[in-house]
DNA sequence: TTCACTCACTATAAAATATGAAGTTACTAG
DNA sequence: CTAGTAACTTCATATTTTATAGTGAGTGAA
C-alpha cells in the first residue's frame, strides 16, 4: 500500500484524509474562507510557488470544492470561489484553528469567529446532535462495521 | 516563502494546517483514535512505509501529539498512545469524517460514532458554546487583528 | 541449539514530487 | 512605446518518498 491506494481506501475518513492531507489544500481552503478568490493573492497568502499553486488549484476544481469562474473576458481573468461542497470544509478548518489557538497560540489569535446570529466571538464546539450535549474524544466511541473489520483483520494478517 | 515558513506564521490555523497537512500525520492520528499504538500495526494500516511512519511518530512525539510508552523492557516494545493534546484533535478527524460520509461516502459509512452519555449513533455537530445553535461557514463572520491584518496588507504590496 | 518468527525500527538506492526562477499570454494605463 | 498586472506554464534542480532489505533483541517450538 501507498499514498495513492488511499484514494480507494473504504473509509471515507481516510478518502478525506487523502484529498485534503497536504498543506496546500489546506491553506488554499483556508484563504478562500477569508474572502481570497485570486491567483496572486492566493499565491502570496498561502505562500506557495505557482506550480503548487496552478496544480491545487486544478485538483479542488476536479474534487468540486472550488468553481473557476471568469470574471472578466478581455484580459482573461479568473476567480476560484468556494461551493457548497467546499463550503462544507468550514468545520475541517474550525476545529484545526480550536486546536492551534488552544495548543500552539500565545497571546490573542489572529482571527477571530463572530457568530452572526447572536453576534459573540466565539469558538465553535462539537455536540452531539441527538442530546445537544458538547462532546470530546472519551464521550464517544468507534464502532467499524463488520465488512471493514474484516477488511482491517485482513490486513493484519497479511505477512 | 515556502512550507516550511507557515511554521512561523502569526496565524495558528496556518501553525496547525503546516503540522497536519500530511496524509501520514493525520491517518496515524486517525489510526490512533481508532486503538492502533503499535508501530507494525499502524504500518499496515496506515499503509505508510516504514521510513515514513517513522519520522512522523518522531514529529508526533515531539509536538506532544504521541507519547511513546514502553511496555515491555526485554525484548524493547513500545506503544504510541494520544496525549491530552493529541485527543483534542478529534474534532478534526471527525469534521474530515463528516465530510466524507457527505461527499464521498456511497452506502453505509464503515465507521460509526457513538456518543456514550446518550447511546445514540451520531455525527457529531458544530455548534455556537454561547447560543447552542448549529453552525455552518455562512453562520459565522471571520475578523482579523489588526496586527495580522497588517501583515497580510504588507504581504499583498509585495511586489 | 537451531530455526522460524515477531516487533520496532534503520539504511539505501531509485522514483516521484516540489521548488524557485524565469518566461508567456493577454491585456490596460500613461 | 514602455511599464505593469493577472494568471498562469516551463524547466532544471532539490527534496522527499517509496520499496526493499537488513538489524537487534528477543520468544517459542523441535
Amino acid at each position: 500500500m501507498s499514498r495513492a491506494d488511499l484514494a480507494k481506501h473504504s473509509c471515507t475518513v481516510a478518502r478525506a484524509i487523502e484529498l485534503f492531507g497536504d498543506v496546500w489544500m489546506l491553506m488554499i481552503v483556508r484563504e478562500t474562507f477569508l474572502g481570497n478568490r485570486r491567483f496572486d493573492d492566493l499565491q502570496r497568502q498561502t505562500g506557495a510557488s505557482p506550480h503548487s499553486l496552478s496544480q491545487r488549484l486544478k485538483r479542488l476544481e476536479s474534487i468540486g470544492v472550488l468553481r473557476r469562474e471568469t470574471y472578466s473576458e478581455h484580459p482573461p481573468r479568473h476567480e476560484y470561489r468556494l461551493t457548497t461542497m467546499g463550503r462544507d470544509l468550514w468545520p475541517v478548518i474550525v476545529s484545526m484553528k480550536a486546536w492551534g489557538d488552544k495548543w500552539l497560540g500565545e497571546g490573542t489569535p489572529s482571527i477571530d469567529i463572530r457568530h452572526k446570529a447572536c453576534g459573540n466571538v466565539i469558538l465553535p464546539q462539537m455536540t452531539c446532535p441527538e442530546c445537544h450535549e458538547p462532546m470530546e474524544a472519551h464521550d464517544a466511541q468507534a464502532r467499524l462495521s463488520r465488512e471493514f473489520e474484516h477488511e482491517r483483520n485482513a490486513i493484519r494478517s497479511q505477512a
